[in-house]
DNA sequence: GCATTATTTTAATCTAGATTAGAATTTTTG
DNA sequence: CAAAAATTCTAATCTAGATTAAAATAATGC
């Protein structure tokens, strides 16, 4: 068959393109990375991403969306595999840390979001929120199964996530301190928390 | 004397700026607001605006220096106010919390340092990186006098002032989860560090 | 190899928004 | 009140960067 290896071709190379853009994001803010930037770390030219997104408006739009499709894998995988409440937490926490703290993350900071156009937004706001109320339902489950003490889960759940989203305003590629980060902090996250 | 009153009215209109482009920033974004919102915000022209600051690079970077600003003060206050480590903390994070929540609060997050000029962005980052020394200080002393649990004093800081600095994300002038945030909120990043 | 489709480039255009110069207005001072 | 200083406005300019159109190149199926 014939689109089918040319939807692969396509959607690898707008893969690669969402990375590139969420890396110069990350590292040059977004007021300071123009199309020619995330082209040229593909080596592409800026027009060329044109071929793949309607506009610049689109390209966040992907960008978020696919750092919530990243967060919804680490969180799916750590629910196939935990055993308890606390356990699919901590190992949610794991994966997401381990994907924020590799190269090829997700965007990390949503400031943009209000330059999104209506729709674009309210999807994005709506994934977030989904997020935000699956995350609460771990803290619900663990609660009910008495390996997470009770506690407000909306603002446990926001003080988690909080300190999860900030980390790569202070990590900036220390080997040492990646490795720290992804067995350490979750223990943090979850310190004081844990049920009986 | 005729420079006194000058330089209180310059400032003032300055401040007034300030907190009118911080929160110009903080809602509709960074690439979301052009100067001329910021002066209409202010009754203003945007070309006034130039009045007060060279161009709009340095009014970025003077919003991040208010920030930081306003947070220094939230920790003084709470330094002097504070029985031991535990109770500074505590305070100092009510205190930063307050003034997230008010309608005067500083920028929230720090997504366009990359774009300062240089000698701006060393600046605020010596700046921030001061802030959170300062922070681990009192984890710290904490430890020392017993009142906080031992911890790696600079992963527990970041986390919770991760934490605090996400909760624009999620927190929008709700009244009464305010109250409830400015109230609860210490108590849940300190939860699990109680020392002896 | 040829025809078709997919991908990228070159070369303009187009625009919002930053910036500037100088005039106008308002405030202050003596 | 008049002069001087401080503040704001009007009216251009200026530019980076987004966007587009059409041509050129590369890949693919038959």
């Amino acid at each position: 068959m014939t689109t089918a290896p040319t939807q692969t071709r396509f959607q690898l190379q707008k893969d690669r393109m969402l990375r590139a853009a969420a890396q110069c994001f990350n590292q040059k803010g977004f007021s300071g990375t123009s199309l020619r930037d995330v082209a040229s770390v593909l080596g592409l030219t800026d027009a060329a991403l044109y071929y793949y997104v309607r506009n610049k408006e689109e390209l966040v739009y992907l960008c978020y969306i696919r750092a919530a499709d990243l967060g919804r894998e680490a969180m799916e995988k750590a629910r196939e595999d935990g055993v308890d409440g606390m356990d699919v937490m901590l190992r949610y926490l794991r994966n997401h840390i381990e994907m924020m703290v590799g190269d090829r993350g997700p965007i990390a900071i949503m400031s943009e979001i209000p330059s999104l156009n209506p729709e674009h937004r309210e999807e994005v706001l709506a994934v977030s929120r989904k997020h935000s109320a699956a995350f609460e339902a771990i803290l619900a489950d663990g609660i009910a199964d008495g390996s997470i003490a009770p506690c407000d889960v909306r603002m446990t759940g926001n003080a988690i996530m909080g300190s999860i989203n900030w980390i790569p305003k202070w990590y900036h590629g220390d080997q040492e301190m990646g490795h720290k980060l992804i067995d350490e902090f979750p223990k943090i996250l979850a310190r004081g928390l844990y049920g009986t």
